[in-house]
DNA sequence: TATGATATCGGACACGGTGTCCAGTATCAC
DNA sequence: GTGATACTGGACACCGTGTCCGATATCATA
């Protein structure tokens, strides 16, 4: 095969790095992540690092971007069922997160809510794919919304991440759901 | 007056150097902002830099602790009105970035999205307040609804200062508020 | 206006991290 | 086995940081 022909020595090198660069962010945050820590705790050549990636932001991109491949094609898999009136992207997303607790701890940024780029671009994909048609004509309300869920969904996975308050992913999901959907005057009346 | 005792060598270097760093934050992002950088733009000797503040990071927080206390002496004297159903943290908050948008640009972090620690606390500290008695006794669920609010407020802030889509304030408010509290599944059926 | 206090300047310094290069060695695929 | 390829480790120039110090400019006050 073509694809599958990448070099043991490759696979291993990229592997360790990415592996190193999740462990020390979620230790330090990933500003104070350098090449060198990097390269020392993966045990890999500093020169061998630049000839795989340019610098730190390039291997932190690869390892996202190759771990949304996954996810979306886990995705595919299982059904994302875009009825039964919730957001599809949000479940599945926290159950993911929840197998890979300590890589997803590191990719939302550790303790400095440092959040990816990619990440973010995705997560905000998925909302207005799902609100796309449901809010209306208006550009700009569908805009704010996008962004209203985007950032809501952010924030309270980089909190259940890093709270560890020993809340299954079926409920947090559920409490995310029923906020965006029902807003937080709904909390008033019904005690949960 | 002992506060305002301040040499005025002391408060114009402090304010050049604040407008500088807030200017290339928004040019180009915080973290691609040097010390030197700094100097340059504020024209001032890079070693004075250092007998103001130890490091990049302590110019950017006293600025913000600055602007923190400058929008709660202006929030003391007009009223809050913590009533009429909505948070009253929000409308001051759009109006004031509104008033002040190049320096609310930077502070929210330029392009990246670098949100100072500072800032996302003291929203946070509000949301909480401003949620506490309403949202039930449940503990979990007033700190998932906090973290939802507040990572949506910031969003959404973030978002309204970059696009400049001509929307005055208290329309982005209106619209924050609304799905705060009723939720996106409300904008369904009454499209505005 | 004179004077002492204090802020600023600018240049030097050591330090640490970056990114590049290369020759030598180990590992791979076939 | 053999040729191709990846890894190593060390050197290098570069840049930004944070510290220090003597010289100079500006301040508050009398």
């Amino acid at each position: 095969m073509a694809t599958g022909s990448i070099d043991r020595r490759v696979a291993r090198t990229r592997r360790l790095l990415q592996e190193a660069l999740f462990e020390l962010t979620a230790e330090n945050g990933y500003a104070a992540v350098t090449v060198e820590d990097i390269c020392g705790r993966a045990d890999v050549g500093r020169s061998t690092f630049y000839t795989h990636y340019p610098d730190k932001d390039s291997l932190r991109k690869a390892a996202i971007e190759e771990h949304l491949e996954a996810m979306r094609l886990e995705g595919d898999a299982g059904d994302t069922k875009p009825s039964s009136g919730g957001f599809a992207f949000s479940g599945p997303a926290f159950a993911h997160a929840d197998a890979t607790r300590m890589m997803h701890r590191a990719m939302m940024g550790g303790k400095n809510h440092e959040i990816p780029e990619e990440i973010r671009d995705w997560i905000g994909k998925q909302v207005r794919h799902e609100l796309t048609g449901i809010v209306g004509k208006d550009a700009i309300g569908l805009e704010v919304a996008t962004r209203f869920v985007t950032g809501a969904f952010l924030e309270v996975m980089h909190w259940w991440l890093d709270a560890d308050a020993g809340l299954p992913p079926a409920e947090i999901d559920r409490l995310f759901q029923a906020l965006a959907f029902d807003g937080t005057r709904r909390m008033l009346t019904s005690p949960e």
